[in-house]
DNA sequence: GCAAGGTC
């Protein structure tokens, strides 16, 4: 039997597919790991797909806990040093033999500064990260005549192929192991490479694993200096690595011009014109911006009065838009961030999408379709989309498509294409904006550009010289499909030279320079992709735990005081790190070690030699940075001033309940505390932070998934206060005999309202109601349970509700499913659950 | 408790 090993449970089954005599390969399972048995020239094959990497490199299990003997050693294969690592540098004294130790009576293991010039010496082992797949894929490899390496065609590939060698060894000593080389799946990309085996490239892999091995000594000394330096609890992580840290300074460095921003003064002279009974439109002065205030004011005081302006000129032009390219994983993530999908949340969605089979492989750098790629077949497919119908028959009617081409040309997988027809109403409504914009993109790579009409009339209003501008999309081409991005339409009345128009208003402006915009996610994306950081599978997730570490706070990425410090303290000390050539330098090494003129040891040990460099500044100066993040992180949680004592006001979290309320920062000399509305809390600057009212600070608060709102902190507050609504009476009361009636009523103390029997301490009936909104009663009961309706009106508009949470029409409601309201709330629930089980599995593992 | 890279 032949066994072919591929990085991913899709390659496994395309490739089962392609080699396999009857195309139809026999999907079977090897424990709970899916392969495909076939026959391929009288030969018995298997393939198994693996999960990406399926060892983790890490150190020895004697360093990561204080209550063992602690170890400390030499190079990542427990080799003597090389001799020519500066004196100093490496630190401890060489030793070859691994054994418990205390090193000059210090203590090295764990997170503590004084172990960490050991920990950069310390060795790696790689330890089993996938043990289901590890252990099918011995099974397999006991039973092989022969194995085949058939992992994707790259360095990480060649890798995880070597180390799934390394573990088919230890069953299977002398099978011979070959590697076959592909880069599309294709009958004859893949017939070729498997008729040409060559050896598994281990140079290549060797190069992977010097990433590896510095990632993680970098990564691990730079995270454990960050936390222990200041430690503020579990779950307060600080990290620094060589792809994240530099895209967090990044960040920084956009933030800091904007502060370091001086705004210049400008005028603008616009105003209103019409003609006729049209559409009255925009004139702007030909100086678009008057720098000279004087020069302003003249120009203002000629035109103020002004009732004509006459047209001198009109010009036409038409533009057009060429159709998109076809989506990579980075341009589907960025087009997405512009929809309001975060980049981790599309890649998430994606890989569902992809999952139920209705798009193709989401990762993929390439942005052309592969002649292979049946083009009419797909548009096909996606017809049973109504929304797309009328524009894939306009499409097949066509004798030929054309695709447009991207930059990116690869052939590993094709560009991200739609594979299947959706249904919106089976699909969450992210995911169905997601596709929607797949298919979509899709349609316009095969579609003719857009014209867009640009017109451009000059006026003269007494003397000065104004203009208006119309555009118009004249023919929509790939537009008809594709809105996303476009503009709207400004049209212009038709007008000639000499034609006399009526000024309806006119207008001075003083205006202000704007700094650089921040990043947004998707901005951020591309900038990293610019500038070589991270890989299309690592940039989304990168992005979010700088959002995690509580770096980065807002989108568009606004850095906080926190990432600003850790940024700065790098930058004096280690500022290998914050910069993307560490990643450059890497990316050369690895081109050595690849091609055999240098090793993996020398490589990772000269990494080892310059951090161990960078460690005695950092050590020596831990209690700056300790100041210096303490102070930011009160800074970041800082909310307003304390109406008290004037001190700080924070954001705290109980010691108790583990929830979090703002208290002053004074405690215990003072009690300030206040509770804190559900969301994410900001300080207001300015007048607005404080209230007018009751002089406590003001807040900005974003709840989950609803608008942002202002409000003052103190729920006592007179803007905060309430009237009792009176919305029914309790049933429960009126079966006991007594009269209890049903009041909603907002608490002064802790700011939540709630509906309460006025007989509560002996019926118990209470109702929760949505904390924002406008509050009505009905005077209806509720038909399943008869509690009182009440009517909640927000900015989505009125909402009539049950307030039973056990009401029995709630279920009825949830398992119809859809449904604005607290029917998305059931929603959110019901699909946060698999990921919580996804994260409760993987803690256990 | 750490990184970044694969992939589910």
């Amino acid at each position: 039997m032949k066994l072919i090993v591929t990085e991913k449970n899709d390659a496994a089954g395309q490739i089962a597919r392609l080699l396999s005599d009857s195309g139809k390969p026999k999907a079977d399972k090897v424990y709970d790991t899916p392969v495909y048995r076939f026959r391929r020239g009288g030969e018995d094959c298997v393939t198994i797909g693996l999960r990406g990497h399926i060892l983790q490199p890490d150190f020895p299990p004697e360093l990561k806990f204080n209550d063992e003997e602690g170890w400390f050693g030499v190079t990542a294969e427990g080799e003597v040093l090389p001799a020519d690592v500066p004196d100093g540098l490496a630190r401890p004294p060489y030793d070859t033999k691994r054994k418990p130790y205390l090193k000059d009576g210090i203590d090295i293991k764990g997170w503590k500064i004084a172990s960490l010039p050991y920990l950069v010496w310390a060795p790696i082992e790689k330890t089993p990260a996938e043990k289901g797949i590890i252990r099918s894929l011995k099974n397999l490899a006991k039973k092989a005549d022969s194995v085949v390496i058939g992992t994707d065609f790259d360095r990480e590939g060649e890798l995880i192929g070597s180390d799934a060698l390394r573990q088919i060894r230890e069953v299977a000593p002398d099978v011979p192991v070959s590697r076959a080389r592909y880069s599309a799946f294709t009958k004859a990309e893949i017939d070729h490479a498997f008729n040409n085996l060559v050896e598994l490239d281990q140079d290549l892999a060797d190069a992977g694993e010097s990433r590896q091995y510095i990632d993680l000594i970098w990564g691990a000394v730079l995270t454990r200096y960050l936390t222990t330096a200041r430690f503020s609890g579990f779950g307060n992580t600080r990290s620094a690595g060589r792809v994240q840290t530099p895209t967090l300074a990044l960040v920084v460095e956009r933030e800091r011009e904007r502060m370091a921003f001086k705004p210049e003064d400008y005028w603008v002279i616009s105003g209103e014109a019409s003609h006729g009974e049209e559409e009255p439109f925009k004139v702007s002065h030909t100086t678009a911006r008057f720098w000279d205030k004087d020069a302003a004011d003249a120009a203002y005081a000629n035109v103020a009065g002004a009732k004509e302006a006459r047209v001198t000129a009109v010009e036409r032009k038409s533009r057009t838009q060429r159709p998109p390219a076809p989506f990579n994983t980075t341009s589907l993530q960025a087009a997405a961030a512009a929809e309001g999908i975060s980049p981790a949340r599309t890649m998430r969605l994606a890989e569902s999408l992809y999952m139920d089979g209705l798009i193709s492989y989401p990762r993929v750098d390439n942005t052309v379709y592969p002649s292979s790629l049946d083009l009419k077949d797909c548009v096909r497919t996606i017809s049973k989309v109504p929304q797309y119908a009328p524009t894939c028959k306009a499409l097949l009617s066509q004798p030929k498509l054309t695709a447009t081409r991207g930059k990116q040309e690869t052939t590993d997988h094709p560009p991200i294409y739609p594979t299947g027809a959706a249904d919106p109403e089976k699909l969450q409504p992210a995911a169905w904006k997601l596709y929607n914009l797949i298919a979509r993109r899709f349609l316009a790579t095969l579609m003719g550009p857009a014209t867009i009409e640009g017109t451009k009339v000059t006026f003269d209003v007494n003397g000065e010289p104004f203009q208006a501008s119309g555009n118009v999309l004249a023919n929509p081409g790939f537009r008809s499909i594709y809105p996303y991005g476009l503009k709207k339409d400004d049209q212009l009345p038709e007008l000639h030279e000499g034609d006399v128009c009526d000024v309806q208003k006119m207008d001075l402006l003083a205006k202000q320079t704007e700094p650089p915009a921040r990043y947004s996610q998707g901005k951020l994306i591309q900038e990293m992709e610019k500038r070589g950081l991270g890989t299309k599978s690592t940039r989304a997730s990168i992005i979010d735990t700088l959002y995690q570490r509580k770096y980065l706070k807002n989108d568009p990425c606004e850095p906080s005081q926190l990432g600003m410090a850790i940024i700065d303290a790098l930058n004096t000390y280690a500022p290998r790190i914050t910069t993307p050539e560490m990643t450059s330098e890497l990316e050369d090494d690895m081109t050595k070690v690849a091609e055999g003129t240098d090793t993996q040891t020398q490589v990772v040990t000269h990494s080892r030699a310059l951090l161990a460099g960078m460690m005695d500044g950092l050590i020596e100066h831990t209690e700056d940075l300790s100041e210096a993040i303490a102070d930011a992180v009160t800074a970041d949680a800082k909310i307003g001033v304390c109406p008290k004592c004037g001190r700080d006001l924070v954001v705290k979290t109980s010691a108790k309940t583990r929830g979090s309320f703002a208290g002053c920062m004074g405690w215990p000399d003072c009690d300030v505390t206040y509770p804190l509305p559900q969301g994410r809390i900001e300080a207001l600057e300015g007048e607005a932070a404080v209230c007018p009212d009751c002089g406590a600070p003001r807040i900005k608060v974003q709840p989950f998934r609803q608008k942002a709102y202002e409000t003052c902190i103190n729920p006592a507050c007179p803007t905060n206060r309430e009237p009792d609504v009176e919305v029914g009476v309790c049933h429960a009361c009126a079966e006991a005999g007594r009269t209890g009636k049903l009041i909603a009523h907002k608490s002064e103390r802790t700011g939540k309202r709630f509906i309460r029997c006025t007989n509560y301490d002996d019926c118990g009936t209470s109702y929760p109601l949505p904390q924002r909104g406008k509050l009505e009663a009905t005077g209806e009961e509720c038909p399943d349970c008869g509690a009182p309706m009440v009517i909640v009106t927000t900015a989505r508009g009125p909402w009539k509700l049950c307030p039973n949470m056990d009401c029995p029409g709630r279920e009825k409601k949830a398992a119809a499913g859809r449904g604005r309201g607290r029917g998305t709330g059931t929603k959110a629930a019901s699909a946060k659950k698999p990921a919580a089980k996804k994260a409760a599995t993987k803690k256990k593992a």
